[in-house]
DNA sequence: ACAGGTTGATAAAACGTTATATCAACAATA
DNA sequence: TATTGTTGATATAACGTTTTATCAACCTGT
């Protein structure tokens, strides 16, 4: 068979390690400096002597080091996405923009969860920058920033946040969560007269904080002797358990009808799911409107009203602000703070709607 | 003030380079093998000396530089996990069990996703080995295996299959995929005399062919008389949305009441959505059994019967065996395939409970 | 006092790559 | 023929770490 050569090679489990500079020019009979000038283009080399080593250089799979190169102080093409849990919903489009414009520029990416735990975040920042990445992307991090300044000009590399602005000290890419909550707001005033009320997640962390913004600024101007904060409602945590809870805490003070604009979409779903179990419907006696448009809801079929937020865009603007930030150092100096449009997706949690059978 | 001092050098932002073995050498007046040496607990020095090259080291915010290490040969203390996606719901237990178990064992891990391409599985592999990993995990990979194979030896290092055994050429780790199919094939056979079909996802990957292989077997212990392979209908992909279109299949030739196994709660959950949306009611006209049971089920409240899959301690498995594998080269010879069990989860989709009210 | 042994430290080499400096050969100019 | 310039290649150093070999100094026992 022809391709015996191959499979001996193969089968006997023993090949040999990489091949380097060093191999390809004892091959060619040349230097290893002609074959790393040849790889890279560099140099002045006679085009015949170029093509051969490229060659033998393909021929014995030759691929740089980079740990040379890193230790060389070359970029090592890689970045790292510190999240804080990765079933994050936001996450998937996210990272789905992200990946394009990484892949298109040839950069490699790798990530991490925190648990929300800012011991967590200190040290997977830091240790990502020791492993010589170019560059992070923090999606909601915590609060503080000394650690992240820290990472950031020791390393010398760039930072970039998402949905979290934190002071103009780092690049961030975030929603447009007041004009968000406003939409929210306004979309349900404009169903009937019934009152409104917001559950709440804002313990500090700025987009949380700009939603409820949004569904104040909205009442006073809508409904300016109703008062707004006082239509706020806390809850224990974003998940949909915390909202049942809520949602059972505003039942016992408030009877139906009434509207919620809700912090987030699994909040929401907590919400919904009180509902069922307890014979209200909507949008006749509740009627519910989300943040962030997460995906499962078209799975599951669930008619929830939402503001939608554009997780992918968002990617790619946070991997083309750090590619910018990687290629130009001088730009870190004023780093850009973006702000995307939301939209507003109407579905059966707020208006009724008919359904075309399959 | 007494912190001015720290105060004034972060403010300046020209924090220096990052300390290196000859700093610290230069500081304590001492060669730079006398700190590595130091610093690593070997060699033969004085106690005084060594305390004071540790506080300096400390001092100096010193961490080794990765790169150089690698470059000496040294292990990179770090893997590579390549999934599927992202979002297969499977992969949060799992990486909550593989982190705690590379936590405790200082390595860190980094994650990719192939969109189940063959070639982006190729790209990715190859990449990080070339980017110095210790080894890697592939989790959900196609059926080809030259790639790997390839990487495995080019690189000398270790690969653990989840969920996909592949030849016994590697380890792998993997649930009890034809029990889980004749626990629940079983479960259904309890219930009372319908028929029962399947719907199965298999085109060569192993785990779902023996799904279906479940279902066959405990059809012909149960009722020999009735052929199990035309009681299968395929999806096409593995999605709520052809779960959906299989059911509509289904329930085109044959009438309620019947019993469906179905490959995983994602398609089993679009057989629910075409139920609901087609008057039928569950477990009396159509009674389901998933496979995975998948957490939103329980975050949505949707009583869907389930096989559960061990995925925290595979998580945990994975991560030990590779463990092992990195630091005992000599194990690679004959690669363990480690086989989980799995328990039957009931839920009001096959058996009707009484629902305790909050 | 001298071979042999231990202790505590260092010098030098190596990993693979790339940038800088050097160098030979040859062409064009004076 | 000597001077300068260009072309095509190489030698060397450097990145930060670890390993190996080396070395001085100090003991031990004859």
């Amino acid at each position: 068979m022809v391709a015996s050569g191959r499979m001996d090679s193969e089968k006997n489990g023993q090949s040999r390690p990489r091949a380097t500079l060093k191999d390809i020019a004892k091959v060619v009979g040349v230097s290893p400096t002609a074959v790393s000038l040849a790889l890279n283009d560099k140099g002045a080399l006679t085009d015949e002597l170029r093509r051969r080593i490229k060659e033998t250089a393909a021929a014995l799979d030759y691929s740089p080091n980079p740990a040379a190169r890193i230790l060389r102080g070359a970029r090592s093409n890689a970045v790292s996405v510190v999240i804080n849990y990765f079933n994050n919903p936001f996450f998937r489009h996210f990272v789905l923009g992200l990946e394009e414009v990484l892949d298109r520029a040839g950069v490699s990416y790798s990530m991490s969860q925190t648990h929300d735990r800012l011991e967590k975040e200190r040290e997977l920042t830091r240790k990502m920058a020791e492993q010589g990445v170019d560059g992070l992307i923090v999606l909601n991090c915590s609060s503080e920033h000394e650690h992240l300044t820290a990472v950031s000009q020791t390393f010398s590399i760039p930072i970039v946040l998402i949905s979290h602005a934190l002071e103009d000290r780092f690049a961030a890419v975030q929603a447009d969560n007041l004009r968000g909550g406003r939409l929210a707001t306004e979309h349900l005033l404009s169903l009937d007269e019934r009152p409104l009320f917001h559950i709440e997640g804002g313990w500090g962390k700025s987009g949380l904080i700009n939603r409820k913004l949004g569904f104040v600024q909205a009442m006073r101007d809508a409904r300016p002797d109703c008062n707004a904060e006082e239509a706020c409602f806390p809850v224990e945590g974003l998940t949909a358990a915390a909202g049942y809870q809520a949602m059972a805490a505003i039942h016992e003070k408030h009877n139906p009808p009434f509207g919620l604009f809700v912090v987030n979409d699994e909040v929401a779903l907590g919400v919904l799911t009180y509902c069922r179990h307890h014979g209200l419907h909507w949008p006749d006696d509740v009627a519910v409107v989300g943040f962030s448009d997460i995906d499962i809801l078209e799975t599951l079929d669930i008619p929830l009203t939402s503001i939608r937020i554009p997780q992918q865009r968002m990617g790619e603007v946070a991997a083309g602000t750090l590619l910018d930030l990687i290629a130009h150092p001088e730009n870190r100096l004023c780093p850009p703070v973006l702000t995307l449009p939301v939209s507003l997706v109407v579905r059966e949690s707020t208006v009724k709607q008919r359904r075309g059978l399959p």
